[in-house]
DNA sequence: ATGGGGACTGGAAGCGCTTCCAGAAATGTC
DNA sequence: GACATTTCTGGAAGCGCTTCCAGTCCCCAT
């Protein structure tokens, strides 16, 4: 690089001549080892200070057969939308973890082919202690591969036709349960529910926690729409429910985002929320404050999906057998049901 | 671990014997170095194949001194605003270029002390290459500290008082005098502009920008408010200057979230917009088009912020000498002015 | 005095790769 | 056919650390 390094950082080497002991010694008092007698460390910890020693991390690595790394791949259908907050959320909460401990986080977006096969060659190449997995799609090629790299592996989510020996995973199917119950002790009893991809496993389980909770109610379910979770999505899917069935009293919208379509939708065809329509969303991000009414939804933390994925690794590379965990959700009462 | 690996990985010398060939050889195939004669390069990558070797990343860093890895730093007071979609942006940004090279991303959230200690560490210990600073305050600690590390850096953004070596920035200072410029053609005279924090190059440099715009047209500032970027901050100073300045014709926020914010407090205090009062913002975030009336504004790409900042890191990685850059900013037509 | 056992120590062998170098082999030149 | 080049090769010395191991030293019970 144009600007300079003055001169090479001193090795441990040079530690150990000046304290006048040898390299082992000098190892040893840095990784506070027993069987050093007070002298030698004091001897040694002022050579490093007056040196300004920091021990070469690529070399303690080889040694160790440990990188001090761990890597965060998120994979999505559009690189693009990597911009969903939910990304910015996981990695929080990872950070939040890490950050207590000397680990750091290496951010692997996946999506392309391209992105796939440096993950492949990150992973073989032993360049990572451990990787935690965002793949939101059902089939992702992500997951066999990572599953292949004989290194601790932690998902978040879990595939859709498959279960990760280990995983962090919110509870979609119950908040939808918990949800549409809801919108059942409200007395209504024509519920409709607005989808994501029913390829995704989020988008199966919060439908099936819809049918589940309409079911042990007695009832059939009364309609649904697949969409994709976004607002566009779901005031599309709104506008075709209405259609089908002008008599609807309440929906369940497996996204906040969605549901803010829908919202939208009903506001236009005169539908009074919650008075003629109840509307119960899923998420809990930022914008279900912010509608009008606000949103009734059930909240999932995002961030404590992180935490968790972050913990699990950590008990991973420390040889310990984690279990898997689902996170609970809850429902937040707001204006919309 | 747990899932236990079946066997350790290939190492170069196993491939090397297998080849018939020696060490040394067998590392210049796998660089592909002149001097390797077909037989040899022939007979290397088949052993390469058949025992699926793949060369260790440690040991490769230490004899190379490189360790593949570029870090980006962000820093923000919040370390929860991390959830910014500014910030993925410039991951994605980042990541782009970085997906053309064999170079990984490592992402270091620097708020906390200790989030700063580990990154000092990080830098002195020599485990990444180089490293990109997002830095939004003027006196973040983070400057020095990066400055000092004898890596090549990068700035995202320019330090309040200080002019970084290499940095890349956004014409804040340009796109302002544009938005205000455009007041002023519009034939807006009672000017008010809504301001970031001015602790802030960004804030400092936007409400230059309006400054200069409003004398270079021979008129006087006509008043300003200093707030935050946020919306609720841009509703509280909208607030102040309607209470200031009753008869203001336009306002220039220095951010999309400040100009939804005064657009609120507009509409609520009976003011139309545009035809009592023009309001342009700054960001182009997707908020900007969904505001009523959508919102005209300076945009910005922040994913070419990322990946101009991450071809900088490459070329001084390359020990090439490349220039600072100030990408431009435009101005974007919609309906509040 | 004697031996047994802990507390320390430094030498040496790695970790898995790159790279320098001296020399062998192949090629070219007249 | 003699010589100078050029291509190719393997040995060996790193890169900067950890860790095993065979000792040395010292203290205490016998």
């Amino acid at each position: 690089m144009a600007a300079a390094t003055p001169r090479r950082q001193p090795t441990l080497d040079e530690v150990a001549e000046r304290a006048g002991v040898s390299r082992s010694a000098a190892s040893r008092v840095l990784n506070n080892a027993p069987y050093v007698s007070r002298p030698t460390r004091e001897a040694v910890e002022k050579a490093i200070k007056e040196l300004g020693y920091r021990p070469n991390r690529t070399a303690r690595a080889l040694a160790t057969r440990q990188t001090g790394i761990v890597a965060l791949a998120l994979s999505h259908d559009d690189p693009a939308l990597f911009a969903d907050p939910f990304f910015a959320q996981v990695i929080v909460g990872v950070s939040a973890v890490l950050e207590e401990t000397d680990l750091h986080l290496l951010l692997c977006l996946a999506s392309s082919g391209r992105g796939r096969s440096r993950l492949t060659n990150l992973l073989q190449a032993r360049g990572v202690d451990g990787i935690m997995l965002m793949a939101l799609h059902g089939d992702d090629p992500l997951t066999g591969i990572v599953d292949r790299a004989g290194l601790p592996v932690v998902h978040g989510g879990r595939p859709l036709h498959v279960e990760p020996q280990w995983y962090v995973d919110s509870d979609n199917l119950g908040g939808a349960r918990l949800a549409t119950e809801h919108l059942l002790a409200l007395g209504r009893t024509r519920i409709v529910t607005i989808t994501g991809q029913m390829a995704t496993q989020v988008g199966e389980a919060r439908h099936r926690g819809y049918r589940e909770a309409m079911i042990m109610a007695g009832r059939e379910p009364y309609g649904m729409a697949e969409s994709d979770f976004t607002e566009a999505g779901g005031a599309a899917a709104m506008k075709l429910l209405l259609d089908r069935h002008p008599d609807l009293d309440a929906v369940f919208a497996a996204s906040d985002k969605m549901a803010a379509g829908a919202l939208r939708v009903l506001s236009d065809a005169g539908r009074s929320v919650p008075a003629d329509v109840a509307v119960v969303g899923f998420d809990d991000l930022d914008v279900a404050a912010q509608t009008d009414p606000p949103l009734t939804t059930v909240h999932q933390s995002i961030q404590a999906l992180g935490r968790e994925m972050a913990r699990m690794l950590l008990a991973l590379i420390a040889g310990e057998s984690p279990t898997s965990l689902i996170l609970p959700t809850g429902l937040i009462r707001r204006g919309s049901a």
